[in-house]
DNA sequence: AGCCACCGGGTACGGTGTTCGCGAACGGCC
DNA sequence: GGCCGTTCGCGAACACCGTACCCGGTGGCT
């Protein structure tokens, strides 16, 4: 005992895309890790995260779980290969000179392709790890960040707690179940007389989008 | 077909605080939904989120997995007991008059009990749901910020990015794996040549605690 | 042509959340 | 005091999960 405590077994200490597929000899492989990403994020973007399983992802291409493991050593691997997979999808232009406006719009990209992935927030969320996409955005975050005289800490922090933001607004606008529930249990709360302030709360619908704003206050206060 | 395309089990769309105990008839039980919740939290705490499943915390209190749905639904409805349950830990003084400093506060506060319990963050990150310990938080972060002209929305707003903002930080510092595995991707990278940012970065360990600056920044922007 | 490394697929294992039916235990009522 | 309705605790069972392993077939290289 004392060598492996942990009941779920142990991951590479480097990143998948550190790991090359299968050299090149004896019979090729008929598949990628670009098409298996590929399929998973499909059938993730049809019907949730939660039906993301290697039997299911597997006959998404017609062939069978263990199969998988030619690819991929575990069902983890899969799900950073799709969180990087999405990150393709921004559309980095050179910095314009204005770093917040640049930032905000990177945030504002983030949560489109969160909004069309509604599955990249839990994510993106639980884990943090980066791929070669993901390493793409990093570095125009620090091109457009270049002039700044803020440490280079501070703009990590800050670029982290923006992600961290963006993901977070984008899951709860997601999972309006979870809304949905809080607020019938804040109804009761309130109605119990205990908790003023809660009660009177307007439940007025906000005007407009409020993140933009929100991100731009965040980001000015982190990078003043 | 049609009418249930999901595959996990429909939940209540009533949150679990709303649905009592069962009533005082028949054979009374011989356990509560807080005994289990905090055989729940002392099982995750000693050995993480992943093991907690129903036979454990049915084993953790010496009784078979199939008991525990006596008292609670869903497996999710008892991972929402957990994350109110260590909410109890909050120690809410009255407001001081500063509201910035009252809510640096309970942002620290926040971070202290996810820091004790390891496997808050994910839970807090991947649902929002409030029960009745939560509300008294919100209630006093409310109280708080009763004298600011800020509008309510705002203020959810803020409280809202507070909690994200603390619960990603108190995650990524608990995952030291997953950061171990993006820098090494990252060093890869640099390495090539094509990030000359992400190649310039200083790995310099920042001096002391970026937090409560942070926190402070951000709240001030957000509630200027 | 032959080798041999690798691929694909099937099967199997231990685990999961959840359901169900059972007998036993309790509180209230006659 | 005894019955009754209701609930409890329990264990077996179901469907599904991620993963390990083995085996037969397949393709590229020499």
């Amino acid at each position: 005992m004392g060598t492996e405590p942990e009941g779920t077994p142990p991951r590479a200490p480097v990143p998948i895309w550190l790991r090359p597929a299968r050299s090149g000899a004896g019979r090729p492989a008929s598949r990628s890790r670009a098409e298996i990403t590929e399929a998973a994020v499909r059938l993730a973007d049809r019907d949730g995260l939660a039906e993301v399983s290697m039997r299911r992802v597997a006959a998404e291409l017609g062939t069978g779980a263990g199969s998988l493991y030619r690819y991929v050593e575990t069902r983890d691997d899969l799900l950073d290969l799709m969180a990087d997979h999405v990150c393709a999808e921004y559309e980095l232009a050179p910095p314009s000179g204005d770093w917040l406006a640049d930032l905000v719009d990177v945030g504002l990209q983030a949560r489109g392709i969160h909004r069309r992935h509604p599955w990249l927030p839990e994510l993106v969320l639980t884990r943090a790890v980066v791929g070669p996409n993901g390493a793409d955005v990093t570095e125009h975050v620090l091109a457009v960040l270049a002039d700044h005289p803020a440490a280079d800490g501070d703009k990590m922090l800050a670029w982290a707690m923006l992600t961290a933001v963006v993901a977070s607004a984008a899951r709860a606008e997601a999972a309006r179940v979870d809304t949905e529930r809080s607020a019938r249990y804040l109804a009761h709360v309130a109605a119990q007389g205990r908790h003023p302030h809660l009660a009177a709360l307007r439940a007025g619908a906000a005007e407009g989008d409020p993140l933009p704003t929100a991100l731009r206050r965040i980001l000015s206060g982190l990078l003043g």
